[in-house]
DNA sequence: CAAGCGCATTAGAATCATTCTAATTCGTTA
DNA sequence: TAACGAATTAGAATGATTCTAATGCGCTTG
């Protein structure tokens, strides 16, 4: 998590875009295969590999986008298959949707649950935010009392332009093309 | 319309799903208008009524909702004539787009600036809850330095069931509740 | 090894909100 | 009244997602 850059010196530092270190996404991979499993989904080799492009990606990959990965595996996928596996995946708890209408939804399979995001509205990409996390629980149920809802769910985003995008500023468009998933 | 429940006794009411009264509806309108007109937009019989429809709702209406609203005025609308007064009011900074992927999109009129939203999952409609938006601004901030993001926007929306479909569940609560946001 | 069952996968069609396009109409001003 | 630009229109286009119906694959059992 901190190899890239080493941030721990930074007090402030309340988010975290760093790729995961080989150790966590096999701890995170296999979790959720044993979850998928529990409930009696039989992990193909396809599936896997969605899995793993899922947390492969620290950017919280689109739906296209984890089709891109897989079809360099599996060329034949098709995009249905993508779909499938994530309505599974958000079934069992085990990947968050964050919802765009203005662009395709993007998925956060390594914090499967609630939290901040940051989202850049130049490159589209979207960061998580930890800072808040540990006191969502505590605020879903002091709103349902305050309000009289069963909240289940807080969304928590924060848009603006990413420190990247604010150094070098180019066409969004362009811009955004070329940090495409790999 | 709504019957006025009388909650002001309730001081944890943090939320606020009343009807506006006469007085501000038209308050608001007011502004609404000459903030347009400062932007050089032609305030015609339609677009005025699109504002009406915006405000007097207190579901945040979609566009298609609108649409329905302003079609029993002026029957020859286009749902093309509502999407550009909307764009108009988002470029204006008089509406708010409130934005799901499963469903259509929802407006407010009523408090153009970023503020937490109640979305009931049963029934899809979409409280203001004001408590917190005092503090959005010095919120704006303490992400951006925190972040090194240059941060414009915070969203923030709590999911569930509201105290009505509590009440009365109805068939398709929970399968809209199923589908719409995992 | 063969047969059969059920889930996984597929291509392509369907859906739905939204945006675009190009033509027409309206309102204002000269 | 003429003329210009903005407003409005119907319908086509778009793009993400979901649906459908057919096919394929892996497993189990005999």
């Amino acid at each position: 998590m901190l190899e890239a850059r080493d941030n721990r010196d930074n007090p402030d530092n309340i988010h975290d875009s760093e790729p995961m270190d080989e150790t966590r996404f096999r701890m995170r991979l296999s979790e959720m295969k044993a979850a998928l499993r529990d409930k009696g989904v039989v992990i193909t080799r396809k599936r896997a590999k969605i899995l793993e492009a899922l947390l492969a990606s620290d950017r919280h990959p689109t739906a296209s986008e984890i089709h891109e990965s897989v079809k360099a595996f599996y060329p034949g996928t098709s995009l249905a298959t993508i779909y499938n596996t994530i309505d599974i995946l958000k079934e069992t708890g085990q990947a968050l949707e964050i919802e765009f209408s203005a662009s395709a939804n993007r998925y956060d399979g390594r914090i499967p649950v609630s939290h901040p995001h940051l989202v850049c509205l130049a490159c589209e990409k979207v960061e998580d935010m930890d800072a808040a996390a540990p006191n969502a629980p505590l605020e879903l149920d002091r709103v349902s009392q305050a309000t009289g809802y069963d909240i289940v769910r807080l969304r928590t985003d924060y848009y603006g332009t990413c420190p990247d995008c604010l150094r070098e500023p180019r066409a969004d468009a362009a811009n955004a093309a070329e940090r495409g998933f790999a």
